[in-house]
DNA sequence: AAGAGGATGGCCT
DNA sequence: GGCCATCCTCTTC
């Protein structure tokens, strides 16, 4: 086994197109305490020219932190339960960022068990708000610095995904733009989450 | 001030 | 495959 990294991936990681950046992320480990994930799933969502993403109507109070500079996290609430966990990335205001959308838990299963009773290992952290729910990651985290030393949340280097490994699709759970490939997973991973076409829901009303 | 709907997940058949 | 919990956020009036 290598040497263990410790620094989390810098700044100037992020400030890269979110294509690239989400790709690279495929493989890197995000840690929360003494819980970490290694990401097996992603998807990329441009600014303001990408229909799908929160930042295509401007900036509002939800999504401000993706108008900021890259290397934060962007939570966002949703479904009146879950929490979603983003990365901005790219030049600063350009709005961009990536949706952490499952792995698999590499450090500190059993605290992970413990915030998602009954789940198999493999379905700790299978989903985005999985994911948040497996790291602890809630509202409170929204626009923290994930490229700090002293941070409590980090992303740090993983072993690198050879390219014959990436595999992309359309992203999960979005109308919009779903001609575009902008989800990434890698291939024959257990932890990818399983893919689901967006279903407009019924408003059922009393 | 009010209504619609959501970058989901868990449980059901 | 379907149903729906639960509440925040945005849009519109």
């Amino acid at each position: 086994m290598g040497q263990r990294q410790l620094t989390p991936l810098p700044r100037p990681f992020y400030d890269r197109p979110v294509l690239a950046v989400a790709r690279d992320l495929l493989g890197a480990v995000v840690r929360h305490g003494e819980v970490a994930v290694r990401l097996t799933e992603v998807e990329a969502y441009a600014g303001g020219h990408d229909p799908a993403s929160h930042a295509f109507r401007g900036p509002t109070q939800r999504n401000a932190v993706m108008f900021g500079p890259g290397g934060h996290a962007y939570v966002y609430f949703t479904y009146g339960m879950h929490f979603c966990m983003n990365l901005v990335c790219g030049p600063d205001g350009s709005a961009s960022a990536v949706l952490l959308r499952a792995g698999e838990v590499v450090a500190g299963v059993d605290a992970a068990r413990m915030r998602r009773p009954g789940a198999s290992e493999r379905d700790l952290a299978r989903g985005p708000a999985r994911l948040t729910k497996a790291l602890a990651v809630d509202r409170a985290l929204d626009g923290a610095d994930v490229t700090s030393r002293r941070s409590a949340l980090q992303v740090v280097a993983g072993e690198r995904v050879p390219d014959d490994a990436v595999r992309r699709g359309p992203r999960v759970g979005v109308n919009a733009a779903h001609d575009v490939p902008w989800r990434m997973w890698i291939d024959g991973e257990a932890t990818v989450s399983v893919y689901r076409r967006h279903v407009p829901r019924v408003h059922s009303k009393k």
